[in-house]
DNA sequence: CGTAGGTTTGAGGTTGGTCAACAGGTGTGG
DNA sequence: CCACACCTGTTGACCAACCTCAAACCTACG
């Protein structure tokens, strides 16, 4: 069931057998969340924390003029709440962008795993800080680059991320995402991310169509994005 | 020393005498970083993580065409590279906005921790992961807000994390960023800054003058920045 | 066959960027 | 003491990026 959170956890430092082994004890409860559902709620006070077995999802805030802003999307394998097991009140909701299957893990359960595995607690934080680090290169993102380049970034990221635990094959992708929602991902209008897309197209760097995602070019969709994975971490080290 | 991070993490959960005492004991080598100054550097592999013991500095990034992106301000009191305890390789640089007194907590003494004190080691994850949710804010007031409500939302938060650290007097404080680096925190020009701090001037919302900020109508300023701290998770809790 | 969700396109307006100039304050060297 | 450079803040003119509104089109599905 955690296999890809092994994945993803694993391409990070070696996990012990013993560790995976309390993990696999720890999270439970798998169910199913349909497409369009809310997986947790902004200001709910939940006691365990959600892991996304399969599918994508997508943290995000309404503003009251109704304005949506997606300010991470979760991919199989993520733990998509972890950081609530410090911070108590959810800040944000997140929606299933497609079918979901998720399980989760009780906060009492980690709380004893913070006493009696501090190797194991480490990579459990190490990956709430990836979470931080991926929102410090979304900033940089909105702040500083060209929407297309922003685009070709995002792509580029989902690519690598994705690649981890196994979900592409050869350039390709499966994104659930309507142009909407990466509109909403992107902080811009639906309209202008349309033609920024169709500009992507017609310099040849991706094809998307039906929520699949085709790299053409992928040296030269880097060098749009100014895209360097170093901030996913994805080095094996001792941690 | 450390009174200010004591403050800090005390306000979200009771610190014990021995875990203070503790932190008293791994934080070290304090040293001065003058304004303008790199306190740490992108791409370097530090065994220590700093400790912001007084002045504000900014965690950014310099794109190839030189424009330069601030992902995160930190105050007195602020861990301001924590998470590359676990992430290893620093992602941005932090520059000292002033002069900054800093101290170090080595890694190795912060892989002791997670070893014998499992709720110290909890505080300090908390601390990485407000630094996320402070992200996540700011994607937020970056993708969807007018620039006017961003910087208002901006000046909300120092407000409330200087307040912390006890570094509000009345309704003003110090705060040490050139126009120009405002404009890089919120993603926008410097002419365009000028003119949106100009309109929260001119509505009678605060005084910025000479590095000091005064905010004449908190309750206003908070509506028009739709400011809601819940996301500082100042409550004390047990965590 | 009608409806709903998603994509695409165009027109026109607003926001925010760039360039350029000037003002005020500060520190330095002559 | 003055002249000068430099940094920061301020303002105006002009232009590009992006938004909103609106409509057309496409596909899937009951």
């Amino acid at each position: 069931m955690i296999d890809l959170l092994v994945l993803n956890l694993g391409s990070r430092d070696t996990l012990a057998a013993e560790e995976i082994a309390l993990l696999e004890q720890i999270i439970k409860h798998e169910r199913l969340v349909l497409r369009g559902h809310d997986i947790v709620s902004e200001g709910s006070r939940p006691h365990e924390s959600t892991l996304l077995l399969e599918g994508i999802a997508a943290r995000y805030r309404v503003l009251e003029d109704g304005k949506r802003q997606i300010t991470a999307l979760h991919v199989a394998g993520d733990f998509i709440d972890l950081h609530a097991f410090m911070l108590k009140t959810l800040d944000h909701s997140v929606v299933a962008l497609s079918p979901c299957k998720v399980a989760t893990a009780a906060h009492r359960d980690l709380v004893s795993v913070t006493k009696t595995h501090p190797h194991l607690s480490r990579m459990l934080w190490l990956s709430t800080v990836i979470d931080g680090a991926i929102h410090r290169e979304w900033i940089v993102a909105m702040g500083r680059r060209s929407k297309k380049s922003h685009l070709a970034h995002l792509i580029c990221e989902l690519y690598v991320r994705l690649n981890v635990v196994g979900l592409v094959q050869e350039a390709g992708f499966q994104l659930d995402l309507s142009q909407s929602e990466v509109a909403d991902t992107l902080g811009v209008s639906l309209v202008h991310l349309n033609k920024t897309l169709q500009s992507l197209r017609s310099d040849g760097l991706v094809r998307w169509t039906n929520r699949v995602v085709t790299i053409l070019d992928w040296d030269r969709l880097v060098h749009v994005a100014e895209f360097d994975d170093t901030y996913l971490n994805l080095r094996r080290e001792p941690r």
